[in-house]
DNA sequence: AACTATTTATAAGA
DNA sequence: TTCTTATAAATAGTT
């Protein structure tokens, strides 16, 4: 949802690579509140990267209940 | 994004909460699996809903490397 | 479950 | 390189 469509596989050109990487991981972050804001629903998200050595956590609820659920794994 | 905008909080009526969440459930697996796949970030995701009782997990990659960035943490 | 009008995310440009 | 904008993509309400 561009300029342009582009394709999903890795974007060689290291610059955008970056750009890319910084906008959507906003993005990511964002739907993933919104969902569990919106639903009730638990999420868990990571997102690292090694180029900035940079983490990303994110729990809608506390690790525990996460840890419940997925004991509870179907 | 639909016919109207909609406030980002809990969606009372739990028919159209059901399906707000199938919907943005798979929209947000979409974008982790694009993020990764574009920009070699490593993604965790754990969505899990009391309502059906169901986890639905991706790993971009397995899940050692992940543990390991995750004891990197900044 | 499928459609579509509209909002939102974002690729490329400034 | 932060901000803008044209366009692609996601989705809220409809059918």
């Amino acid at each position: 949802m561009g300029r342009k469509k582009i394709e999903i596989k890795r974007i060689d050109d290291e610059r955008i690579r970056r750009v890319t990487f910084k906008k959507r991981r906003i993005g990511l972050l964002k739907k993933a509140i919104q969902l569990s804001k919106l639903t009730d629903a638990v999420i868990e998200l990571k997102v690292f990267h090694k180029e900035d050595q940079s983490l990303i956590e994110y729990f809608s609820t506390n690790e525990e209940e996460m840890k419940l659920a997925d004991s509870n794994k179907i």
